[in-house]
DNA sequence: CTACCGATTGACT
DNA sequence: GTCAATCGGTAGA
């Protein structure tokens, strides 16, 4: 970066660097970021091209008295990035597929927040091929599907998500609808920790996953 | 080494 | 709504 592009706060790739979620908005109790997450913008930049979308759904994963979370039992070689810095992805495999978290808190809490769904906003010829479908609204509804949409694999574990290179998260939100008021439910697919409500998303919103019953929105009076 | 399992998806009734 | 494919990670022999 030379002097010119500093002083603009534009780096090499054409991005405002003070449009990047910074450090300090990861470095947060998980279910503050995963509500704060909502209504950003994903980006993601490769060879390929460019494809971004809105972030409708996310899950937190707590370092404790949280079962479902892969830090639960410590470290492992595979869970490593949970334990690093806050604002770096955990991308781990499933079903034969990825899935991709943002680590939270600071460095030695294993704690992330799961981005369950975004709504494709740019790049949609491009997320089209890469999942082999046409409908805009199964390209990234669910995590695994939005990892394929997104080119996200294990070669991003540990990806730093602060400087606008190849995946990281713009600051601007919108898509929230007025009032401000999100959805709230026990997390998708988990076999354990049911009593907590870690899974938040925008009401209304098509691209948010689930069947219709997991649209339903609880309050912490319930169970 | 083998056995089991999952924060999923897509096809199907 | 149901169900099976699929494979890396983990635990245990």
């Amino acid at each position: 970066m030379n002097d010119r592009e500093r002083l603009a706060g534009i780096d090499p790739c054409g991005v405002e660097r003070a449009s990047v979620l910074d450090r300090a908005f990861y470095d947060r109790a998980p279910e503050f970021v995963a509500r704060g997450l909502l209504g950003r913008h994903l980006i993601r930049r490769s060879r390929e091209g460019v494809v971004t979308g809105r972030i409708v759904e996310t899950e937190a994963y707590l370092f404790r008295e949280d079962p479902a979370c892969h830090a639960a039992r410590g470290r492992t070689p595979s869970n490593r990035a949970m334990f690093g810095p806050p604002g770096h992805a955990y991308v781990y495999p499933i079903h034969s597929r990825y899935c991709f978290n943002v680590v939270t808190e600071r460095r030695g809490i294993g704690s992330a927040v799961l981005i369950r769904a975004v709504e494709p906003l740019a790049g949609v010829a491009l997320m089209q091929r890469r999942r082999r479908r046409d409908a805009i609204r199964d390209l990234a509804r669910g995590p695994a599907r939005l990892c394929e949409a997104f080119a996200i694999d294990r070669r991003l574990d540990h990806h730093n998500l602060t400087v606008p290179r190849q995946l990281w998260i713009a600051d601007p939100r919108d898509g929230i609808p007025e009032g401000g008021q999100i959805g709230c439910s026990p997390r998708i697919g988990v076999t354990s920790g049911h009593g907590l409500l870690l899974r938040y998303f925008v009401l209304n919103n098509p691209f948010v996953s689930g069947t219709r019953r997991h649209q339903r929105r609880f309050t912490h009076e319930e169970s």
